[in-house]
DNA sequence: CGATAATTTGACCGATTGGTAAACATTACA
DNA sequence: TGTAATGTTTACCAATCGGTCAAATTATCG
């Protein structure tokens, strides 16, 4: 019997992960380009160097692949907030949230990408998954920033919108690649862009948060 | 004869003017969720209430589409740029820059997804039109905040990032407005996110590039 | 080894894709 | 009004789409 499919066995045969494993690179590089609907089964095949049929062995449906991949990036792109920590030094923590995400922009850029495709095309496959554990977990941290502002360590300000505004501008470095470079020229686009960002977005945000002296009406 | 396609004829009649008008306002409809490769013409057939041969007719091919929308949009997306005034005062020029970009973000957030699908895709159609208008057009104004910083008028920083995190901060909110709106729940979604989102960015951006006091080893 | 299960592939299917041909309908204008 | 240019539609095409199937191949294990 063929029947069982991969996925029905209870262990996972080295080959299987190994398998399993090449196809999502291969979809990963695919998907992160074109979207769900642009890309085709056939491309994620050819790059992953095996057959179509083959691919649809392991992962039933185009869906189950990009569901797949969806739920492994999702869950290690929130790493970084996750990490956020409430008895830390605001600035400090602040300052490193916005290093890691840049390292991710950095390194992971097929993974941003992936993620803002499915953001443009309106979430169809992980809207829940944001209403749910990544509203639960934004709504926890932001209570801490807004912990932050009471006790007078930061600046006031919406901790909702100051998520976003570290969220969008280090993504954009990985999403807007292409423009940045051409931007940059060929002269400031390369490995050093990173760190420059860095540097801009540590004193924007570190600046941008600093307790201002009141100018009290006394 | 039939052959003079609309686009060769001299004299631009009322209706294709208007047909032509309604064939870019559906396909930015699709091609803004779905990108180039996931947009179907049939799609914008249906949305724009003709059969495919007749939007045939007025563009020959889906490339042609895209490209006279795409054109379009990345006239008016830039023009907060170049409104930008180097006589201005610093802040209110940061300000109002700010302000009119999350307007647009507001106001046509299909544009800001058309050109967010190009860039993830890798910009195929508009590489050279990064290269050259564009950026010719950042580095204008790029050197306008260098003397601005150089004038002690503001703190020093990197232009170009802080033009891109203009970009990022405020293009965020029409980009990824599922997440916005699925993170700030039902209570806080509403319209007003604009309003709450331009207070925090300029405080952050007014802020954060105020002139620090030197803690000069004296 | 033998046999059973797991894996891989070529051939194929109906639906959809971008695009065409030509007949038909409408408009502009002398 | 007539007629030529413009505009629209039906029918269609080859290529590609997501996915199936049965046969062939390979790994596993007693």
């Amino acid at each position: 019997m063929t029947i069982p499919r991969a996925a029905k066995t209870q262990r996972r045969t080295r080959i299987q992960e190994a398998k399993e494993e090449q196809i999502l690179e291969a979809a990963l590089d695919v998907f992160s380009v074109s979207g769900f609907r642009g890309s085709t089964i056939d491309q994620i095949a050819e790059v992953a160097g095996m057959s179509k049929p083959n691919l649809l062995y392991y992962f039933r449906t185009k869906e189950a692949m990009h569901r797949a991949l969806i739920d492994r990036v999702l869950f290690t792109w929130l790493e970084p907030l996750r990490a956020f920590d409430a008895e830390g030094n605001p600035e400090s923590e602040i300052r490193s949230y916005i290093r890691r995400k840049l390292e991710m922009a950095r390194d992971f850029p097929r993974e941003s990408r992936l993620f803002a495709n499915e953001m443009l095309q309106g979430a169809p496959h992980v809207e829940d998954e944001l209403k749910g554990p990544l509203k639960q977990l934004v709504d926890e941290k932001a209570e801490v920033i807004r912990s932050w502002t009471k006790a007078g360590k930061i600046a006031k300000c919406d901790p909702y919108h100051l998520i976003f505004s570290i969220w969008s501008t280090t993504q954009h470095y990985a999403d807007f690649d292409v423009q940045v470079r051409a931007v940059l020229g060929q002269e400031h686009a390369g490995a050093g862009r990173f760190e420059d960002a860095a540097r801009f977005l540590e004193q924007l945000f570190i600046d941008g948060l600093k307790v201002k002296p009141v100018p009290d009406a006394s």
